[in-house]
DNA sequence: GTCTATATTAGGATAGAC
DNA sequence: GTCTATCCTAATATAGAC
């Protein structure tokens, strides 16, 4: 039993870390193998794709972590309140924002606006875990009864990952506070539809 | 009369076009001349400060630009409805989103989670320009009625940005077409109050 | 198959000719 | 004061020793 399996998780939790706090194209390879305390060699080992396979490895493994955390916080046993589940992710959202010293609780947000325009694939990769987060959000609202649940799952998104910006670039939970009173008031109106 | 303002303009525009389509760290130098059709040692004479001085005024001109355009928006002389004002300027957004093939319709954004966590004096600009424009897009709601305007605005802003990434990673203006509505019910929601 | 050393290109920045 | 040539470092990626 060697250690292959350490190396390559290792490498890839680096990456996630580095690119969340710094973006992919500040980002290095050689800063990723030494944050994983990893041979040079082995990122090409693992990754031959280079830094563009590595990238996408990443926003498809933190995509699907992301989104067992929504089935967490959304799913049958999660309360039957979508409005007050919704507030509570934020006000969630809001301590982990800070609890990361203002690194990007989304793992994909900065990575997604880079490479939006320059990296096809990876931007494949980020448009597709979206996707699968707002089909998620949009099937717990559907159970819920709200009707247009996909358009309300896909605003709540977005206010999330805009009340994200806004946190980190004042080095405050604030906007995410106060993203939760608004993503409560978008989800109860569309339960009233 | 020489062409000097003409040279430092036109790097700055060329800055702020690929800032905004490829972010901050992806961007170098030599392409910033290079679009901007100026000398490489211009960049140096207008910016001695280097890449940061210029990232640094192009967030604060931009913001500036875009502050004026709240103004136009959300004016005095811009229609009493803040409700339906707001959602005219997603629609208008969606609209621009497309006409810049998906570059970021905001060209702040790419940068402020980029430089965040790792460069003070540019995550300090964004974070006053954000401020900016929630500041006066507060005042306008405030004159019209709304209660908690500070915080309706500031969700405003944050659906924006995030309705922005999500367009552009699925090269789509729906999501921000969506957050028209949802922005129109926060604005909604805040007057009852 | 793990790792070191290197190839190659591009990065930001500067010196100095004109 | 405009611009070219260059410095030095760091980037991604690869070759090949062990």
């Amino acid at each position: 039993m060697t250690t292959t399996g350490d190396t390559r998780a290792r490498i890839l939790t680096a990456a996630t870390e580095l690119f969340r706090r710094q973006g992919y194209a500040a980002t290095g390879m050689k800063q990723i193998v030494a944050t994983a305390e990893a041979p040079y060699g082995s990122a090409y080992h693992f990754f031959p794709g280079g830094k563009a396979q590595l990238g996408e490895e990443v926003v498809r493994t933190s995509g699907a972590a992301y989104l067992a955390l929504i089935g967490e916080l959304f799913g049958e046993d999660a309360g039957t309140d979508p409005v007050e589940a919704t507030r509570e992710a934020f006000l969630g959202a809001a301590a982990t924002l800070e609890s990361l010293d203002f690194a990007d609780p989304c793992p994909i947000a900065t990575v997604a606006l880079e490479v939006a325009s320059t990296h096809e694939g990876l931007r494949r990769a980020t448009a597709e875990v979206f996707a699968s987060w707002i089909d998620a959000l949009a099937g717990s609202y559907a159970s819920r009864g709200i009707g247009s649940a996909r358009a309300t799952a896909t605003s709540v998104i977005a206010l999330l990952e805009g009340a994200f910006m806004l946190g980190r670039a004042n080095r405050s939970p604030e906007p995410v506070l106060t993203a939760a009173s608004a993503a409560a008031a978008i989800v109860a109106g569309a339960l009233r539809n």
